[in-house]
DNA sequence: CCTGATAACGGTACCGGTATCGGTAACATG
DNA sequence: CATGTTACCGATACCGGTACCGTTATCAGG
């Protein structure tokens, strides 16, 4: 059972290949009834045009690359909804992959993703590797680079100031009146902006005189049970902080989850922060503070970015969008 | 900036498109040294191949499509992940398409996920209508209806029975020595899954003169914040219930909050019973039940499957791969 | 010296569509 | 009646690769 193509449509309506073309492009310069004869003869042969030939011959796919580090983590599936809600109604798709965290692995994923001919990319980060740059630059498309402002794009970015989000953080946890605070994290060779964040953090304490009293990090990907695990791990050392920053909520939860079992009251004797501001944190039993930032909506404009670049390439609209993420789960004084 | 051709690295390395072509595919019939001109001038120019030309002239996309319904929830893209995971170095692609649970999207995402003529594709649950079955046999191409076995499959099926499920969830429970149990759920009329856990749930009480004491449920979709919320709705007006099934985990975890904020000891006054399995489960400060599906390993499944098929579309193994999820979180006596 | 095998490469015809340019028929217009 | 115009439709040339067959040069063997 093969596959019909726009030929064998062409024959069963009695038309040429090019007038099957127009009618099931709804194009004009076809008669209604001529239209209508090809749609039964599509609709008969239950014809699906092929967009190879498609996109060979017309030169544009319509496609929009994103290359995202992992999938594991619920924020990037957010960020894809986010682009992919975005994109509805502009005839583009989008199409994902996934590097892994991994240098390597990232720029062959995304020499893959330049050989379907993608209208756009959206990458991860702004802190790809020179090669990489080069040969995301020279496939002569917009580039856009999102989730993350702290650095030179190569072309288009959408994304936070996570160096911003880290001293924000600390500064209002500073001004929360905590002293003894200590920093828990993982997977940070991996996950460069966690990193920002904790220096950026830190940097705040030393401008104070202080810093991370005690630091728990381990080389997993961070999750719930690797939160709970290290904090219980931190406490065990340290029982006397009053504040633990993470690398994110789900370490943050994970935290709270220990402190909830040791019977440790949050926030009044320790105030756990981290970042992202995941659904989760609104639902806790106990706050923790947290960087909510708009995971959805950057997903979304970068997707709309794109499109408007699409529609008039000429007059360039802003080249970064600029996200800031609001903190929650921390009653300042 | 025009994208380099096959032609133009020939022209700098002196010899025809052809045996560019061939060189750079690693074929033999190439001198060495003319292979290294070749690679050279490749490189000199970043030339990347064009995939789109690939697959129209080769007639074979190494494409595989893949439709799931969400992307906010976490369980798809832990799907996706083992999809691709199960997929790398056999020269595969996957892609991905989100149906929104709405059976007329479903359709259009499949029709558009075809006409990239993917060599497998894969969707989500086996309940799709006559005529998306009917585009999907016409592609000629292997079908793989993942998640879920409670129905008739178009061509091969890997997953677990949800029915199965909901039974030995409700067995596990009375078995506990549970009888005024309520149920909790969303979105019933879009996830389909959900519904077949719940009926078959109810079905072993109604075997036992039981049924459920009480029931909340919204249109929304499931999320922590929701279940939490039903939950305290439910106890408001059901405040001698000894046991809760949800339909999955975020619910269920959403209801332990609410429990632990109300001072409700779980599980000793009141079991929590979820679907899913998800990491978070484990963390908990007090344990849920649930029933671990193996996510990623259906999705790996899936993708093995696939490459399996296409190395001896000849033999032809098992058209069904049975995942039976053990339930956890549960003390039976 | 002729033959045949082998290695290396090129030419041509596709793959399934779309762009572009023409062509034809029917009809209005001067 | 000649001449535009307009509405439809078809032929042809691509798009950028690969499959397939053919060609050429080189060299060993009889």
């Amino acid at each position: 059972m093969r596959r019909s193509t726009l030929e064998e449509v062409a024959a069963l309506a009695g038309v040429s290949k090019m007038t099957a073309s127009r009618a099931l492009r709804g194009a004009s310069d076809v008669a209604h009834d001529t239209r209508e004869r090809v749609r039964k003869a599509a609709e008969k042969l239950s014809y699906v045009g092929n967009r190879l030939a498609l996109s060979l011959s017309s030169q544009r796919t319509n496609l929009v690359a994103v290359v995202v580090p992992s999938m594991s983590n619920t924020v990037f599936p957010e960020v894809l909804s986010g682009i992919n809600a975005g994109l509805v109604g502009s005839g583009m798709q989008a199409v994902f992959g996934i590097s892994d965290y991994d240098e390597e692995k990232e720029r062959e994923i995304i020499r893959d993703m330049l050989s379907w001919q993608p209208s756009a990319i959206i990458v991860t980060g702004l802190d790809q590797p020179d090669d990489t740059v080069a040969m995301l630059k020279s496939a002569g498309i917009p580039i856009i680079q999102l989730m993350d402002l702290d650095g030179t794009p190569v072309d288009f970015n959408v994304g936070l100031s996570h160096g911003e989000a880290g001293r924000d953080m600390a500064v209002a946890l500073l001004a929360a009146g905590r002293r003894k605070i200590a920093y828990v994290g993982s997977a940070l060779e991996k996950d460069l902006r966690a990193v920002k964040r904790m220096t950026a953090f830190a940097g705040v304490l030393a401008a104070q005189g202080l810093s991370f009293v005690a630091e728990q990090v381990d080389d997993g990907f961070s999750s719930i049970a690797r939160g709970k695990r290290l904090t219980a791990r931190l406490l065990a050392s340290n029982p006397d902080i009053d504040c633990i920053y993470y690398s994110n909520d789900d370490m943050a939860a994970g935290g709270l989850f220990c402190c909830m079992e040791m019977g440790i009251p949050v926030p009044s004797q320790i105030v756990l922060a981290g970042f992202n501001g995941l659904d989760l944190t609104e639902a806790l039993p106990a706050p923790i503070a947290t960087s909510k930032s708009p995971r959805r909506a950057m997903g979304e404009a970068a997707a709309r970015l794109i499109t408007d670049i699409m529609r008039n390439a000429s007059e360039t609209g802003p080249k970064t969008i600029v996200f800031k993420p609001p903190i929650t789960g921390l009653r300042t004084v």
